[in-house]
RNA sequence: UCCUCAGUAGCUCAACGGUAGAGCAUUCGGCUGUUAACCGAAGGGUUGUAGGUUCGAAUCCUACCUGAGGAGCCA
């Protein structure tokens, strides 16, 4: 309710309910067009946008004049009266009666982005601003709804969110590159890549527990799907193992699914993302060993070898011909980190499985069983020429009710890539942390 | 880190060895139903930086800077 009158302040999103009142909006000016006349100011209120109609004849001199010279996101207030108009976009208009100019942007620095076409450099540049558009506001009410989705998914299904530290000691898994940092005097510590092995502590008290928050990599990836700062979301179940993660992950991804196709159905129409394809993804998905992975990819030309891990262009190739995501378990152990549980009937292949999106989209999920045996533990962590002092809170977990155990990771950018239909994961999260990007 | 490509008006691009141009944005004028509105006019430039070749360089060469695409690595 706006101070100095009783008109209701409303959003663009609920204006259909107030067909025939007179309400108010707060907002910024979308854009402006205008005859002699008459202006149609479309002004966005995060909700939606709406285009309202001012007539010369119908309002004060001052007010038409006020409105027909608005810039391009000047912030203003408007009143009038809802009317459903067919010419409109949103299916409703205003006819204003009166308005205030909270800010007007000078039209001697005026707003930078421009209806038109810019460049990704530009616009990166602007992402403070470049949030504000269309496209990119869909998005992150994607991403919005994801998140919520993944949260609901595990809350409702016996996990408990317990989040895990940021700065870490060095070794976490001993592969990835760490951003390092300074801590206090002659300490390093590393800003964490995964929370996985804290996990497999907490769920030791809770039985199932996810963390979910930023994690960091300082590998010089330079691709359109990686960011040196993104958001996981890694459950970890107790009594748990490989069929286990295969099922929790499955039924997480059509769940969230669910929730985007329910309630952002105009976000991907204003992405031109194809629903059909997202309705597509039923359970099950389809299901493959390594060993026939590589077969796969053999007989569609690729180089790979037994023993080899997939790069882009063979997990694009081995889901080309399908319609939803594919699960490859049993990885050689060789390639995975080293607390993977070797399969019982071949200790060469590791129960780890990799979920692998459709439409080119990637690895979303990685995960498996860990290793419940002490002396097995210790023997890989001296295979990998880990420091045992390093792990010795790890090792404890194996000393004192150690049961078999399971999780994994989700990439929050790269599900949000996936359902959005993005070329580039940079547009996936409010300010990217890219390789040569940090700003703003 | 490696490979490839690109930097020209505020933005998106053209000019490819011979006087630096258009659309959008901005300013001024016109228009009572516009949908990236339209029509007319104006202002706006050390062509990423530093060297070099040439009578003459935005254009050719070298180095550097910045960015993009890809590879590897990874989620």
């Amino acid at each position: 309710m706006s101070p100095e009158t009783s008109v209701k302040r409303v959003k663009i999103a609920d204006a259909g309910r107030h067909v025939g009142e007179s309400v108010e909006i707060a907002g910024w000016l979308y854009n402006l067009r205008r005859s002699g006349k008459i202006c149609f100011p479309q002004v966005r209120d995060g909700s939606g946008i709406m285009q309202c109609v001012a007539v010369k004849s119908a309002l004060p001199e001052e007010l038409f004049e006020k409105l027909k010279d608005l810039t391009q996101e000047s912030s203003l207030i408007v009143r009038g009266k809802i009317r459903a108009e067919p010419r409109a976009h949103g299916g409703f208009e205003m006819d204003v009666e009166s308005a205030e100019i909270v800010q007007r942007v000078p039209e001697s620095d005026p707003y930078p982005i421009t209806p038109k076409d810019h460049g990704i450099d530009f616009l990166m540049d602007h992402r403070h601003l470049w949030l504000r558009s269309r496209r990119q506001h869909a998005i992150l009410g994607v991403r919005h709804e994801i998140i919520k989705g993944i949260r609901d998914y595990f809350d409702s299904n016996g996990f408990v969110l317990v989040d895990t530290p940021i700065f870490t000691p060095a070794a976490c898994e001993g592969t990835s590159t760490l951003f390092e940092v300074d801590y206090f005097e002659d300490e390093k510590v590393y800003l964490t890549q995964s929370g996985q092995l804290y996990n497999e502590a907490t769920c030791a008290s809770f039985g199932k527990t996810y963390c979910f928050g930023p994690t960091f990599r300082a590998e010089k990836s330079k691709t359109r799907r990686h960011l040196t700062e993104f958001w996981m979301v890694e459950p970890e179940m107790a009594y748990a193992n490989l069929e286990d993660v295969k099922r929790v992950g499955e039924e997480l991804i059509c769940f969230v699914i669910g929730r985007v196709l329910e309630n952002r159905r105009e976000d991907l129409k204003a992405l031109e993302r194809d629903a059909s394809k997202l309705e597509a993804i039923k359970p099950p998905f389809h299901r493959m060993t390594y060993d026939d992975a590589v077969k796969k990819l053999q007989s569609k030309g690729s180089e790979i070898q037994w023993g080899g891990d997939f790069g882009n262009t063979d997990e694009t190739l081995l889901t080309d011909d399908l319609d939803r995501p594919v699960m490859i378990d049993r990885y050689p152990t060789e390639v995975k980190a080293f607390y993977f549980q070797p399969a019982d009937d071949r200790p060469e292949v590791a129960l780890g499985v990799d979920f692998i999106a459709p439409e080119g989209y990637g690895e979303i999920i990685g995960g498996g069983q860990r290793i419940h045996d002490l002396d097995l533990l210790l023997k890989r962590l001296d295979e990998h020429k880990l420091p045992r002092e390093a792990f010795d809170w790890y090792i404890d977990l194996r000393k004192y009710g150690s049961v078999p155990h399971a999780g994994f990771g989700m990439g929050v950018e790269r599900f949000v890539s996936w359902m959005c239909g993005l070329e580039h994961i940079r547009e996936t999260i409010a300010f990217p942390r890219m390789l040569y990007r940090t700003r703003p």
